[in-house]
DNA sequence: CGTTTTTGACCCGCGC
DNA sequence: GCGCGGGTCAAAAACG
């Protein structure tokens, strides 16, 4: 855990608004992290006024995953009334045309989104990296100048979903075309990404700038995800192993190449388990492909698949494959192996090296190590008494699209399982949020509001008090970023 | 001791 | 049928 790099941390810090870079995220360590997240509240605070329902919000976050494992998919999450999303609520406030005075809005990159395809909108040229600025809710207009990263992200969300959907059920609707249009012109771009399938939406959502390149990520994600969302691929029609298996692929910001490892994936941590099986070199990109599979329980057929971008090593492409067939990660067993120094021979790299051993006193996860370990470790943190249900088993992704689809056309508000069924255990929530603090306290931190934060701060009376953000337990500056390089692959190849 | 990571070998589908 | 490439297996090593 303390090395990982491509966390959530970084995600929200991406698109937190250009202070920082992904690449930013690498060498430094704990203090660097905490650093990063005070700066980050900051914008969060003064850009983004969505803790008008933190509860609903944070729910959303606790629903996430349900899916594909991704418990950040729901981050952005909005169903339509109830949470607050950073974005959406920037639209709120200017739903239909671009606040030039914001400081995000200083991309030169024209967005223009006149068709009904979201995939026109990333065929645009984005801003630079630092331009990842939350203010993605603008792009409604019909034509958008100013626009930044973060509103292609979005575009790239939105389409990724948008090819599930109609990938999914190629005679329905797009979701998005019961979502609100907000230029009369406009493409029917949808202000929430919101996906029910997406599990992965909110870290793809909130993915650097780098990834939505017009030139380079729409090209490299956008083939990845389409790619991940077919059943099989086009390629091989019939991939003996899971066939129909529904795919998702995921974007998100990966440490920057120059501090890290160029050919160590950085996973952001999810809240489950993942246990890597695999490596392999692929070819045509000289970053090898990491095999993961929940580790959570056993029997869980969940996997996913981790590698660069090819176009563009900043980027790390996640692709979940299979549904979890649990809840939410429980308790671990144990976490023997879960953090282990690379091999020494690893070491000989000078890269980050000298923090892969760093043993950071009574840190479990105290070793730089490869990603997974990082994901497992705080997929660890995640158990508990979290009663957390999934009741969107994604063993039939359609049947659940159109549940959502039902849900979001009607204006309901989507309410997270778990929420539901703890409703009448504050306890529950309390030790999951608990650990979820613990888990991605960075990442979670720089999600809310300055306000939200100072509430929790001074356990004042409000909703979020009931998230218990230890900042003991574990380091909350624990986001050593040490990259280690994963064990190349000098494999076979 | 239980768990994870590493990594060579194996399996399988596809294209030629 | 063969080779290639991708995905998985499983033994060994590592870790707390």
């Amino acid at each position: 855990m303390d090395n990982y790099q491509g966390d959530l941390t970084d995600i929200v810090r991406a698109s937190s608004g250009g202070a920082y870079s992904t690449s930013s995220t690498t060498s430094s360590s704990s203090s660097k992290a905490a650093t990063n997240n005070q700066f980050s509240h900051h914008h969060w605070q003064h850009q983004h006024h969505f803790s008008s329902d933190p509860i609903n919000f944070s729910s959303s976050v606790l629903e996430g995953g349900t899916n594909f494992g991704d418990p950040f998919s729901t981050l952005l999450r909005d169903p339509l009334s109830t949470m607050r999303v950073p974005f959406l609520h920037e639209l709120d406030v200017m739903p239909n045309s671009v606040n030039n005075s914001s400081p995000y809005f200083n991309s030169t990159t024209t967005f223009t989104a006149t068709t009904s395809s979201a995939e026109n909108i990333i065929s645009t040229s984005c801003g630079a990296l630092e331009d990842a600025a939350p203010a993605a809710a603008s792009f409604g207009a019909s034509t958008i100048t100013n626009t930044n990263s973060a509103a292609s992200i979005f575009a790239h969300k939105i389409l990724e979903d948008d090819n599930i959907m109609r990938s999914s059920r190629p005679s329905s609707k797009s979701i998005f075309s019961n979502m609100i249009q907000i230029s009369p012109n406009a493409a029917k771009i949808p202000l929430l990404p919101y996906d029910p399938t997406s599990s992965v939406m909110g870290a793809s959502a909130m993915v650097s700038g780098n990834m939505i390149n017009a030139t380079n990520t729409s090209k490299d994600c956008l083939v990845d995800n389409t790619g991940g969302v077919q059943i099989s691929s086009p390629r091989n029609p019939g991939l003996k192993r899971r066939k129909n298996q529904a795919k998702k692929v995921v974007c998100i910001p990966a440490p920057a190449a120059a501090n890290s490892r160029q050919t160590g994936e950085v996973v952001p941590s999810d809240l489950w388990a993942w246990r890597k099986y695999g490596q392999k070199p692929i070819k045509g990109s000289p970053y090898p492909r990491g095999y993961y599979r929940c580790s959570s329980s056993k029997g869980c057929s969940a996997r996913k698949q981790v590698e660069r971008s090819r176009t563009d090593p900043n980027m790390l492409v996640i692709t979940y494959t299979s549904e979890h067939n649990h809840p939410w990660p429980t308790q671990r067993n144990a976490l023997a192996g879960s953090s282990r120094s690379q091999p020494s021979k690893n070491n000989t790299n000078n890269n980050n090296a000298s923090t892969s051993k760093n043993s950071e006193t009574s840190h479990k996860g105290t070793t730089a190590t490869t990603k997974p370990k990082e994901e497992e470790q705080e997929s660890n943190n995640s158990e508990g008494n979290v009663s957390v249900k999934e009741e969107i088993e994604m063993e039939d992704i359609e049947k659940q699209l159109e549940m959502d689809d039902v849900e979001f056309s009607d204006g309901l508000s989507y309410k997270p399982s778990m929420l539901e069924n703890s409703s009448n255990n504050s306890q529950s929530h309390e030790d999951f949020f608990a650990e979820l603090g613990e888990i991605e306290a960075d990442p979670l931190d720089l999600l809310f509001t300055q306000d939200f934060i100072d509430q929790r701060e001074s356990k004042a009376l409000d909703p979020f008090h009931l998230f218990h953000w230890s900042g003991g337990g574990t380091n909350n500056n624990n986001t050593n970023n040490s990259f280690e390089e994963s064990s190349n692959s000098k494999r076979k190849l």
